[in-house]
DNA sequence: TTGCGGATTAGACTCATTCTAACTGTGTAG
DNA sequence: CTACACAGTTAGAATGAGTCTAATCCGCAA
């Protein structure tokens, strides 16, 4: 079921955590193998389980360390929905959420950059943003599963 | 410094609370001045503390209550930040929010019509959303405090 | 007066997240 | 080799926003 890294994904890891002065670690890896594995926006008890599968001895306490590292560095995002558990995407294009009414499944959207243009110019001058999320509350009649990246 | 509601006010509590069935009571009225009274966007705690100064018998799972009232007949607007603890606004326009990071206020952001346009536009096919949130996240310097409406 | 139902209340409870303190493992200085 | 430092990990306790529960209150209709 979890694959291993790519040569890729692990350099990647690699760089991101160095970058911050950190290290590669069979926990971090394993926790970045399940963000990488199934794309849909797990919560930390979902990373938890499916990362104890493949190293039992893992601590909740570990995987809120690992994402908190990885946010930190840049490698993941944090999804907040209202006050539902938090939950990690690895998909580091600027893009939206949509989250399903029905499933609670969070998809991604794709944000074009001229819609994220347009959205940024309606700040007032002086306001300087950072971050902008967007999110979406809705239907979806989806066709099926993971989310695209 | 809480001043009474005004007739107009009143009467659209009145008028949202009777919609969906439900009647207007003093802790309501209290909880309803408050939201209007300063509108900072404050938490469930600072609504309490608020309106206690009115109404000191006033329960925080009353007020807990009352948001949620307001809520579901659409009188006011939850904004939830990362897992902070959640605000209401009764400013029922389309807006977004802006969170200053240094201080923690939040702005609303008027939201015009083709903003939000081009932004329903970014939703694939078979995605049908109610609810759009979109927040900001930066340093704003601010002349100083409420925002707009 | 009695009974009903919605509203309110205090306090117990839940549960995601954070904190704490002990432990582990690795690298480096002696 | 030994020991010290230090980042990372760990289990479990603590926190705190929010929810639930059961008792009470209050206005109204029979």
């Amino acid at each position: 079921m979890i694959q291993n890294l790519t040569e890729h994904d692990r350099e990647h890891l690699q760089e991101a955590l160095g970058k911050s002065g950190q290290k590669v670690t069979p926990q971090r890896e394993a926790v970045f193998t399940v963000l990488l594995a199934e794309r849909d926006h797990p919560t930390v008890d979902e990373v938890f389980h499916r990362a104890r599968e493949v190293m039992p001895g893992l601590s909740l306490a570990t995987v809120y360390n690992c994402l908190e590292t990885f946010v930190g560095c840049g490698l993941v995002r944090q999804v907040n929905h209202e006050r539902e558990s938090t939950r990690y995407c690895p998909n580091l294009a600027p893009h939206a959420h949509f989250r399903d009414k029905a499933t609670g499944r969070v998809h991604d959207i794709e944000l074009p950059p001229e819609v994220l243009k347009s959205l940024r110019s309606i700040l007032p001058p002086g306001f300087d943003s950072e971050v902008i999320e967007i999110s979406f509350h809705g239907r979806a009649q989806a066709k099926d599963s993971s989310p695209s990246n």
